[in-house]
DNA sequence: CGCCAGGTTGAAAATTGTCAACACGTGTGG
DNA sequence: CCACACGTGTTGACAATTTTCAACCTGGCG
């Protein structure tokens, strides 16, 4: 096993999260140091074991520090489905704050390092940074973006071209968290895990890899994945970056932000859009009581 | 068309919302009031138009009334994948509270009727009643399991068992806002929208419903689909509804609700747990610094 | 040295898709 | 009122994709 992931990134362990929310709005001096805060206590994981297991209460949930981990669900006759990878800088769990128990198991793919939440840290901090509170908000859309896409793969893309949309969604994820080269990063999983994230048998991974690299759109070195042909990559997955970009909070984001900022008073913009619901409805309307 | 939807439910249109909500936890006659009132306003579309549009800025937000829609998304080639279906009760294009653009379109599957929602009167809402924001959290994360499972179906099970399992997902929701009889509910929906959520063609959706008739599983009279064998369904599709209930909010929620309404103090439960997070580390754990 | 996890490959089977034709009911225009 | 278009369901024959099974290879590690 690799010991040191860390030292792949340019962004420090604790800063990876802001890296990752600042995509959505920028955060000051004073919320950065409130999320540095957040992640003094680490704890380390080994490799497969699991942080949230399926059916059980939740404890905490947590930010993933460092490594890669994985939202997987197990079937019955013993096959896994993963939901979602988790690289640095992501929240896992953060259904804990909703739900009595958990939904899926959380895994490390590697070692990891995490930090627990408090939940009431979240909430304090919420209240005295609302920028933090719609920031949880948001990474939470944009985890449900990524689902969705997703979905589209599964339901509607050849096992080649989920391959290379996968591809694609990784480097950028990984992008905003420093852990990609130009035309490269660590892809630390094995073929059999990229299968069952991708609805696939380990035979059908390997070979459709296989036909990606024959195809000179991809090559690998060791653990390295390295993109050969990014074009090529994005024609044959139909790959549209934005679901992860999202980077303008809409206009209601903002009115709710400043709105439970007593520090902001309310301004008129809000105000202005109350009076346009009837213009609102689409067309094809019918009628309106 | 049919008509008059609405006459099939044994729950009144403003009412559903709240039916929902309430699997999660009770809601006061204030609170229901409140609901009420967010729903005064009614928009009816004709089955087909959208009513939110991918990569087109979100106007508002909705809780749809009565009909059914569908979330999906096109693909470049032309095909379609449905991401979820919408039911009398469920909120439509919450997201709109966080990101500008939408990710996906939404689009009626009968003619609907639904309550547009302005962003002030959500937050204003929570404030003042403050399970109602917690429950607008939760409703995001029920939507988000219902997306775990298709997930899972769209990657680990065979078109019989996907089918089935879509089958008694359907019927669990539709039970909850009053849409089912003992053994039997109205599916509006073409073979060719099974198809496009399911990850399947019609041809192949069309064969495999005459399976599942075949073995006895169901029946199909006109639009109403009768479930001859509950169990048998079950077993195919290794269905567990638990996902739908989430019956109990997580100690976090109540402690989450209480805090910020004014009128409670915190108590002591919460204070409890600050104390606890060394014993939190997982099994597994390598060192605590 | 030998085990074991992971990668690779071939051959055959199963699942699902494609193409094409036809049936049926509904609504519309002539 | 009839003819016809159209959307939807159904079926057959065949093709493509993906899985299954089984074998073999490789490198790391105890």
């Amino acid at each position: 096993m690799q010991r040191d992931r860390s030292i792949l990134s340019t962004v420090p362990r604790n800063g990876r999260l802001a890296k990752r929310l600042a995509v959505f709005m920028e955060l000051n001096q004073e919320e950065i140091d409130y999320l540095d805060q957040l992640q003094q206590k680490e704890i380390r994981l080994n490799a497969g074991t699991d942080i949230i297991s399926e059916g059980n209460p939740y404890q905490f949930s947590y930010i993933l520090k460092d490594g890669w981990a994985i939202n997987y669900k197990l079937l019955p006759e013993g096959s896994r489905q993963i939901i979602n990878f988790l690289l640095p800088g992501d929240f896992i769990g953060l259904r804990a704050n909703w739900f009595k128990t958990a939904e899926a198991s959380v895994a490390g793919l590697t070692d990891i390092i995490v930090s627990p939440m408090l939940p009431h840290r979240i909430i304090t901090g919420s209240q005295k940074f609302p920028k933090l509170g719609a920031a949880i908000a948001w990474s939470s859309a944009r985890d449900e973006s990524i689902m969705i896409e997703h979905i589209v793969s599964l339901g509607r893309r050849k096992a080649y071209e989920r391959i290379a949309h996968l591809i694609l969604e990784l480097r950028k994820r990984l992008q905003i968290v420093g852990f990609t080269r130009q035309r490269s990063f660590i892809l630390p999983v094995t073929q059999e895990v990229l299968g069952d994230y991708l609805g696939l048998t380990v035979v059908h991974v390997n070979r459709t890899l296989k036909k990606l690299r024959e195809r000179g759109l991809i090559a690998m070195e060791g653990e390295r994945l390295i993109i050969k042909d990014i074009e090529g990559l994005e024609r044959t997955a139909g790959f549209d970056g934005d679901y992860l970009k999202q980077d303008k909070p809409s206009p209601m984001t903002t009115a709710f932000i400043e709105r439970i900022d007593p520090s902001a008073p309310v301004e008129a913009p809000l105000k202005k859009r109350l009076g346009k619901i009837q213009e609102a409805a689409p067309a094809g309307l019918k009628s309106t009581n």
